[in-house]
RNA sequence: GCGCCCGUAGCUCAGUUGGAUAGAGCACCAGAUUCCUAAUCUGGGGGCCAGAGGUUCGAAUCCUCUCGGGCGCGCCA
C-alpha cells in the first residue's frame, strides 16, 4: 500500500520544478513510513523537512506546496500537514478493501516480489566442522540462515544455500584417530583415551559401524610404546602418526573419510528434520584436489599481492585495511586455513554468484576484513562479501550454564533441543532476537513455559480461523466469497480497521526484514497480527445472521489466515489447522 | 594495548536506516465467556534509553569520550 503514497508524492513533486534539484538527492519512498499513532493517519512523509534545508524554505511551506499538487483519487480520504512539516496521509476504506482482495487473489504469493535475475546470492551458513553433532549454537545459525534465505527469495532474489564442509586439516586426523581407538576398544585393545581426542559417545557409534575391512588389530603395548608424557596435544599427534604408520596412509584415510561422511550425513539429516536444507555441500578437500587454492594463489601472485619473508609466503592484507599481513603458505610448505578461505570465496565469485553472504559466529569478526581483502586483491569488490555475525547462544538448565565443547563430548545437541521444545518453538525462538544480541536459551524455561511461547499464540490465531470455518460448516452455512468481497464496506468496527491496517503492512515487513537480514521484524509483526485477530475475535462474532456482514468478515479473517500462514512459512514454522 | 558487538521497564527483548507522547512478552494488580477453541481478551502500575558532551528543526538511533559486559587479535582450524 505504500506504493500508493509513493506514487502520489512523486506525481506531486513532478509538478514542482523548483524542487527538482533538491529532490534528486533523496529517495521519496524512504521518506514514507507507517505512522505509530492512528491520529497521524496511515502513512506519513517527512519529505518536506528533508527538502527544507537544501531549498532554504520553511518545511511547512514546502509541505503545503506539495499537498496542493497531489492528484485527486479515491485512494486517499485526506491529507494533513502536521507538526514541523509532516505530511500525513489518511487512506480510504476502499484502498484497504483493494488490498484485502489482493491478499485473497494472491494467497500464498501475497507479500512476495517478482523474481529478478540479479544479483545472484550465495548464502553460506552453519558450516560447522564435521567432527560431531550440531549443538544448540549451530541451531541458531541454521534457523537464522534458513529464514534469511526465505526472506531473500520472497523479495525476488535468486539465492542458493551452501554448507562449507571443513573436511581438511588436523581436526580430521584427530577425528580419524579417535574413531580408530574406539574401534580398537571393540576389538579388546584398550588404552587410556587421549584427552585431546573426540570423546563424545557418537564416536563409539561410528566406530562400531565402521567398515574396517582387513585392518589389523594392534596391541595396547604397541600403541602406548613411545608415547610422550604430559602435553595432550603431543600425545594426540603421536597417536595420529602411529595410526598412519600402522594402517598406512590409505588405511587411515579410509577410516577418516568414513567417520567424516558419517557425521556429515548425520548433520544433514538433523538439519533436514529442522527444515533447513542446502543446495550445495562444498568440501574443503575439493579445493585442494581441484587445485583451487593454487589457482587463487597464482592470481594473487600475478597481481603482486604476495611476497616471501622468513621462508613463508605472505598476503599483503594491510593494503586492504587489515592490521597486519597474513601468511598463506607456511615455512613448512603447508597452506594456511586462510589460503583456502580466500580460494573458497574467490571460487564462489567465479561460480557466478554476485553477492556472497556468510553467516558466521561472532568470534570470526577478526577475519572478515582479510577475506574481503582477498576478494579485492583478486579483482572483485570487498563488499561483494557480506558477513552477518551471530552472537553466541548460552545454554542454561535452570541457573546452570552448560559448557559446549565438541572435544569433551559434554554439550547439548540441536537434536536434543528439538526433541525437548519442538521444531516450531526452536525455529521461532532462535530468530526472535537480533543476530547481534546474545541469546540465553534456558531449556527449563523453554519447556515449562512452552504454552506461553509466542509461537503458540500465533499458531493459535491460525487454528482459530480454521476453526471458524469448521464451525460454519457444522451450522450448514456457506461462505459466499463474492458477496463478501462486495460488502467489505460493512467492516467498520475499530478492530476490523486495525486488523486490515496491520495485514496490509505485511509486504513492507517482508521487505524490511529481508533488506536488514532481520527476521525478528517478521516475528514481532506476526505477533501483532495475532493480537489484532484475537482482539477482534473476542469483540465480535464472525458467524452472524446478516449474511452480507458475515461474508465480509469471513473475507477479512481469511486474509488474516493467509498472512499468518505466509509469514510462518518464511520462519519455517508450521501453521496448524487445529491445536 | 588495539579492533568488533552489546548496555532500553523487576526479567527477556523490540524499536521500521534521524521523526511526532518510548513499545511488547513474562511477572504483579483488577476485570471479561448463556455465543465461532480461555493456548483468548480488556484495563492498570512500572523508564535519567549506562553516563557526559557534540551534530540539527528533531537523537534510544549518528560522532567523540568515560564506565560496564561479551568476543577477537597465530606460520591453529
Amino acid at each position: 500500500m505504500k506504493s500508493i503514497v509513493t506514487q502520489l508524492l512523486q506525481d506531486a513533486l513532478a509538478n514542482l520544478p523548483e524542487l527538482a534539484d533538491v529532490i534528486a538527492g533523496i529517495s521519496v519512498e524512504a521518506t514514507i513510513e507507517r505512522t505509530r499513532d492512528a491520529s497521524h493517519g496511515d502513512f506519513a512523509s517527512n519529505v518536506a523537512m528533508r527538502l527544507a534545508k537544501a531549498a532554504g524554505v520553511n518545511p511547512r511551506e514546502i509541505a503545503a506546496n506539495i499537498v496542493a499538487q497531489l492528484p485527486d483519487g479515491d485512494q486517499v480520504d485526506k491529507v494533513e500537514i502536521a507538526g514541523p512539516g509532516f505530511i500525513n496521509f489518511y487512506l480510504s476504506a476502499a484502498a484497504f478493501h483493494n488490498e484485502l482482495r489482493t491478499m485473497l487473489d494472491q494467497g500464498g504469493c501475497y507479500g512476495r516480489q517478482e523474481a529478478r535475475k540479479k544479483p545472484r546470492i550465495l548464502l553460506e551458513f552453519v558450516s560447522a566442522n564435521p567432527t560431531g553433532p550440531l549443538h544448540v549454537g549451530h541451531g541458531r545459525h541454521a534457523a537464522f540462515g534458513a529464514t534469511v534465505g526465505n526472506l531473500l527469495e520472497a523479495t525476488g532474489y535468486p539465492v542458493e544455500r551452501e554448507y562449507y564442509v571443513n573436511d581438511a586439516g588436523r581436526q580430521m586426523d584427530i577425528l580419524g584417530v579417535s574413531v580408530w581407538l574406539r574401534w580398537l576398544e571393540t576389538q579388546g585393545t584398550k588404552i587410556p583415551f587421549p584427552e585431546a581426542g573426540y570423546r563424545g559417545a557418537y564416536i563409539c557409534d561410528i566406530a562400531s559401524a565402521i567398515d574396517t575391512g582387513g585392518i589389523a588389530v594392534v596391541s595396547a603395548e604397541r600403541l602406548t610404546d613411545g608415547l610422550p608424557d604430559g602435553d595432550q596435544e603431543l600425545v594426540i599427534e603421536a597417536l595420529i602418526a602411529k595410526a598412519k604408520d600402522v594402517l598406512g596412509a590409505d588405511g587411515f584415510d579410509q577410516i577418516r573419510q568414513q567417520s567424516l561422511e558419517s557425521i556429515r550425513a548425520d548433520i544433514e539429516d538433523d538439519l533436514a528434520e529442522f527444515g533447513v536444507t542446502f543446495n550445495h555441500w562444498y568440501s574443503e578437500q575439493s579445493l585442494t584436489t581441484s587445485n583451487r587454492i593454487d589457482d587463487a594463489l597464482a592470481v594473487l601472485k600475478e597481481r603482486g599481492m604476495l611476497y616471501e619473508k622468513d621462508g613463508a609466503t605472505w598476503f599483503r592484507a594491510t593494503d586492504f585495511g587489515d592490521e597486519k599481513d597474513r601468511v598463506v603458505v607456511r615455512e613448512n610448505g603447508n597452506k594456511t586455513y586462510f589460503a583456502s578461505d580466500i580460494a573458497y570465496h574467490f571460487d564462489k565469485r567465479e561460480r557466478g554468484f554476485d553477492h556472497l553472504i556468510d553467516i558466521l559466529g561472532a568470534d570470526h569478526h577478526g577475519y572478515v576484513t582479510r577475506v574481503q581483502g582477498g576478494l579485492a586483491a583478486m579483482g572483485y569488490a570487498a563488499d561483494d562479501l557480506e558477513v552477518e555475525l551471530m552472537q553466541f547462544v548460552a545454554l542454561y538448565r535452570g541457573n546452570e550454564r552448560m559448557q559446549m565443547s565438541t572435544r569433551s563430548g559434554e554439550f547439548d545437541t540441536l537434536r536434543k533441543l528439538r526433541a525437548e521444545v519442538g521444531n516450531d518453538a526452536a525455529r521461532f525462538f532462535y530468530v526472535s532476537r537480533s543476530n547481534d544480541q546474545h541469546l540465553d536459551f534456558d531449556l527449563d524455561v523453554a519447556k515449562s513455559e512452552s504454552n506461553d511461547n509466542p509461537v503458540y499464540y500465533i499458531q493459535y490465531a491460525h487454528a482459530r480461523i480454521a476453526s471458524v470455518f469448521r464451525q460454519l460448516e457444522e451450522r450448514s452455512l456457506k461462505q459466499d466469497a463474492v458477496k463478501g468481497r462486495e460488502n467489505l464496506a460493512l467492516l467498520t468496527e475499530p478492530q476490523e480497521k486495525a486488523l486490515m491496517t496491520t495485514l496490509s503492512r505485511y509486504p513492507e515487513v517482508i521487505e524490511l526484514a529481508a533488506n536488514n537480514r532481520a527476521p525478528q521484524h517478521l516475528v514481532h509483526y506476526l505477533r501483532d497480527v495475532a493480537n489484532d485477530f484475537h482482539t477482534y475475535y473476542n469483540a465480535h462474532a464472525f458467524i452472524v445472521d446478516d449474511d452480507k456482514l458475515r461474508d465480509a468478515r469471513l473475507v477479512l479473517i481469511t486474509a488474516a489466515k493467509i498472512v499468518i500462514a505466509n509469514g510462518l512459512s518464511i520462519l519455517g514454522v508450521s501453521a496448524p489447522e487445529t491445536m
